[in-house]
DNA sequence: TACCAGGTCTGAC
DNA sequence: GTCAGACATGGT
């Protein structure tokens, strides 16, 4: 797709379309990596820090109508600009039948641009939680700090700023059900209120990854989670439960230690890992609720 | 009731 | 450096 073929819609909004092949909105959405999204009309609402867009698809083909102004914000979010036919191919013939499988099913399946505040609070909240529950504890902290918005009549909340966090102590965010992770929240807003993580993005991977094990809450698998999904670094390997599990039951690992599966997972697909993450970790999540069904 | 969820932190060894 | 247990909450 050709990212300055916007089509003008009227009230200040364009749409862009784009191959379906590989850009599957509902995969995408609904892999762990965003938590403000809501299925509507066919398609779906998109949110992202303050910004809206609606995506649908259209034949074999992708459509997503935003603001102008955000036209190439949302392009870039959602990775356009790539081609991941050769990303599916390397994990099509790696030689493992689990990971081939999965990315043939999570071919659709696109690494997002994240606004990066957005992103460290949303995996503060991810540990030891379950996405449902991630969901609903950010939807809670935008509608109790985040600026009223609307897009096409319909309204949002948008993700509150650092400094706006900052201004609530622990128990605010514990009296909206965050839990222990109250005090991680209080306490890495009142960091990046100073700092700014949009300007992690001139770091090197190795200092990016330093800067986030710095922040109270984050430890290795939320770090490479921010790494991969806000600042796009693919060599990243978050290994978390599920990934752990695929580890030992379908490829047979016997390493001990979330790090050190990390290092195997990057050491066999490099700067593709990031993607084959997501791959085999929704296919997995996909498959478990398959069997409970 | 017990276990699990996109883990991290702390203190003991 | 490694490991066990604690940590909030809600769903199954």
């Amino acid at each position: 797709m050709n990212k300055h073929t916007g089509t003008a819609c009227g009230d200040g909004l364009t749409e862009r379309i784009c191959g379906g092949e590989y850009f599957d909105p509902a995969a995408t959405l609904g892999s762990g990596q965003m938590f403000r999204y809501r299925a509507k009309e066919g398609g779906f609402l998109v949110l992202s820090g303050s910004r809206a867009c609606r995506v649908f698809c259209r034949g074999t083909n992708v459509l997503f109508r935003c603001r102008e102004e955000d036209a190439e914000y949302f392009y870039k979010y959602f990775d356009l600009s790539r081609d991941y036919a050769p990303i599916v191919l390397r994990a099509a013939t790696c030689g493992i039948p689990f990971v081939a499988e999965a990315a043939q099913a999570g071919r659709g399946i696109r690494i997002l641009n994240q606004d990066p505040e957005e992103t460290i609070f949303s995996f503060l909240l991810s540990q030891n939680n379950n996405i449902p529950r991630i969901r609903m504890l950010i939807s809670r902290i935008c509608g109790a700090l985040g600026e009223e918005c609307s897009f096409e009549g319909e309204r949002y909340f948008a993700f509150p700023s650092a400094r706006k966090l900052a201004e609530r102590g622990e128990d605010f965010y514990a009296s909206l059900g965050c839990g222990y992770r109250a005090k991680y929240i209080a306490g890495t807003a009142r960091i990046l209120a100073e700092d700014s993580a949009a300007g992690y993005a001139a770091l090197s991977t190795e200092k990016l990854r330093e800067k986030l094990l710095a922040l109270p809450g984050v430890g290795p698998k939320v770090a490479d989670c921010i790494a991969l999904f806000a600042y796009h670094r693919a060599e990243a390997f978050p290994v978390d439960t599920w990934i752990e599990r695929i580890y030992r039951e379908e490829l047979g690992g016997t390493l001990v230690g979330r790090e050190k599966i990390a290092a195997y997972f990057a050491a066999l697909f490099g700067d593709a890992g990031g993607y084959i993450q997501q791959y085999i970790f929704r296919y997995e999540r996909e498959r478990r609720s398959k069997w409970r069904e």
